[in-house]
DNA sequence: CTCAAATCCAACTGTTTTACTTGGTTTTCA
DNA sequence: TGAAAACCAAGTAAAACAGTTGGATTTGAG
């Protein structure tokens, strides 16, 4: 599962198509103005979010894209992996038969962590985002908050949060 | 939270060290042959490992590098983190006050996603990953192909690994 | 003591992906 | 019927990824 910018770009899309749910279906102008984003990236996007049956477009004056499910219906999992391409990040495609020792272990090792991000994301819908769920910081169970929360403590993670959404744009 | 192969070469890597704890400093050549990739760039990747107090680098014959904390407590996220790029390009710092409306409420929603993503990571250590029942069960396959015991009992072993890891996509 | 093994370092090159650009065509509503 | 929108394809520019080259420093092994 790979985690990019693009996969945000997808992401944010897909949320403002959420947001309008019920409306008018949303054109691809008004997302790309909003996101700061070229018009024909978007449509490049979209493209392949309907290939993977996510969004539903209408042609002519007053159409646009609307969400083809339910968006509690819509992982993030869903969408980001419909805007990427399909890689085998390990070369043996995740089977750990390369037979090569301690390479093919540590094949079978991050492929156990991809499963972990990649069904973590799977659990997460648009519905659950736009309803803006009640998430703190970072999660509860995280080692520096169970270290207790000093402010000056606090601050720092919060800090490590933007740097890691800033990461991506 | 950016995630490409490039973190997973850190990850795979730190993996490689942790297996081999309490033994000899393991030399990044040996890593490299391992996972098939250039020395010169594993060492650029260590630079950013070391300057973040994840590993430590003993020079001379016989050195090579080690984990500078004990495995369980090192994340996943800092593993990560440690070898992204960290350039913040958002228009708003991911604060989410970019006081633009649209573009600024998907800002906030990217935000608490990219944050329960974060916080998912860093609950991941290193220790808990190389102590997955997966793990132990492929060791055991790779020695028993190391001592060249095809049988059906390995065939066995091998499927069950797959049904652990086979959840994906 | 010396030499080779290893980290450490910097600048450069090639490759792939990302993001954008251009220039269309179709569909369909107002 | 004309404009608004999706749809499409081929290219360029910029960024990130991955590797290359050519060192220097440190230090254990012989």
């Amino acid at each position: 599962m790979r985690l990019t910018t693009k996969g945000r770009y997808a992401v944010t899309a897909m949320l403002d198509l959420a947001l309008q749910e019920g409306k008018k279906p949303v054109t691809l102008q008004d997302i790309a103005v909003n996101q700061e984003i070229s018009l024909s990236y978007l449509e490049q996007l979209f493209a392949r979010l309907r290939k993977s049956g996510l969004v539903r477009g209408t042609r002519g004056p007053g159409g646009g894209y609307r969400l083809a499910k339910k968006m509690d219906a819509i992982s993030i999992a869903e969408v980001i992996s419909a805007v990427d391409e399909n890689v085998d990040m390990t070369g043996c495609g995740g089977r750990g038969d390369c037979l090569d020792g301690e390479k093919c272990l540590t094949h079978e090792l991050w492929m156990e962590l991809s499963n972990k991000i990649f069904g973590f994301l799977s659990d997460i819908s648009l519905g659950e985002l736009v309803r803006r769920p009640a998430v703190i910081v970072v999660a509860e169970r995280q080692a520096a908050v169970r270290e207790g929360l000093r402010s000056g403590r606090l601050k720092t993670v919060v800090v490590d949060a933007n740097t890691v959404v800033g990461n991506l744009k």
